[in-house]
DNA sequence: ACGAATGTTGCGGG
DNA sequence: ACCCGCAACATTCG
């Protein structure tokens, strides 16, 4: 269930092990071939087969792979997760998508839920067109979140969820951003000042640096590598604290729903 | 034992 | 434009 600090974390371990790899064939070892969003194994095959990886990074919540010719994308929605040396015990049950390169070595994608999808393309303009803004660039600015939040009328927490408005956010970060800037998830974008605004603008880049420095979140199953888990879990302020004290004002953590997402906020902090 | 919930996203409908 | 309900799927928790 990785957000953006857990994809960058994925990314980051990627980029020593994979460029310069030669693809040899792709396979589909437990046949669900619904993890091929744009063509059949065939087409994906014919679309990879030879083809050296060079550069990759991470786009909102996903892992974009340049080749040398075309891109491969890969998204891990809630369980999706890499695996690059076999473990003697891997379940091929759960992994829909492999590579086979040229050095002998593989690429598993294995998946659980099987939500995680595979993209092949020759560019990325589609991926423009889908996503938002990184929350970590040089434009994610106090004033550009104060008039954005502005322009619209919906409840903050779907907003940041929304992936077309910022990329990357999800139900953790957004949770911690919205508690540490004293903003109830249900507050209506244009009703919140500029003060608060920019407030949130500087924890969602202090959280997500955070989490990244600690490699990301493993509530249940995130992982990477070799089963590397993210150590932001101890850093967690409100998300899964649910009658916790709240760590500012010791009032109980509440739970409910917003949006239709499990939504932890605190009733004294979080003000509309 | 069974229904509900899980960190994601996309769709259709109002 | 936006919100809601539900869908994809498997496992775990209460």
């Amino acid at each position: 269930m990785p957000e953006l600090p857990e994809v960058q974390t994925v990314v980051n371990y990627l980029k020593q092990k994979l460029p310069g790899k030669i693809i040899q064939s792709v396979k589909c070892p437990n046949g669900y071939t619904g993890v091929f969003e744009n063509g059949s194994l065939q087409k994906y095959n014919n679309f990879l087969n030879s083809k050296v990886l060079q550069s990759i990074h991470r786009r909102g919540k996903f892992i974009v792979i340049e080749l040398n010719s075309g891109f491969l994308l890969i998204h891990l929605r809630m369980t999706g997760k890499i695996i690059l040396e076999k473990p003697k015990s891997i379940n091929m049950k759960y992994v829909s998508f492999q590579l086979k390169f040229s050095d002998a070595s593989d690429l598993f994608f294995q998946d659980i839920r099987k939500f995680g999808r595979i993209y092949i393309c020759k560019n990325l303009n589609w991926l423009e067109k889908i996503l938002g803004l990184e929350p970590l660039s040089n434009d994610f600015t106090s004033k550009w979140l104060y008039e954005q939040l502005h322009k619209r009328k919906r409840m903050i927490k779907p907003l940041l969820l929304d992936q077309q408005f910022i990329a990357g956010l999800g139900n953790i970060y957004v949770d911690e951003a919205l508690w540490k800037s004293g903003i109830h998830p249900k507050a209506i974008s244009n009703e919140i000042g500029k003060k608060r605004s920019t407030q949130l603008s500087a924890s969602i880049k202090a959280i997500l640096n955070s989490a990244i420095s600690f490699q990301g979140t493993t509530i249940i199953n995130f992982s990477y590598g070799q089963n590397n888990k993210g150590n932001f879990s101890n850093e967690l302020n409100i998300f899964g604290k649910t009658d916790i004290p709240c760590p500012k004002c010791s009032k109980p953590i509440i739970k409910n729903f917003v949006g239709q997402r499990g939504t932890h906020y605190c009733t004294k902090c979080q003000k509309y």
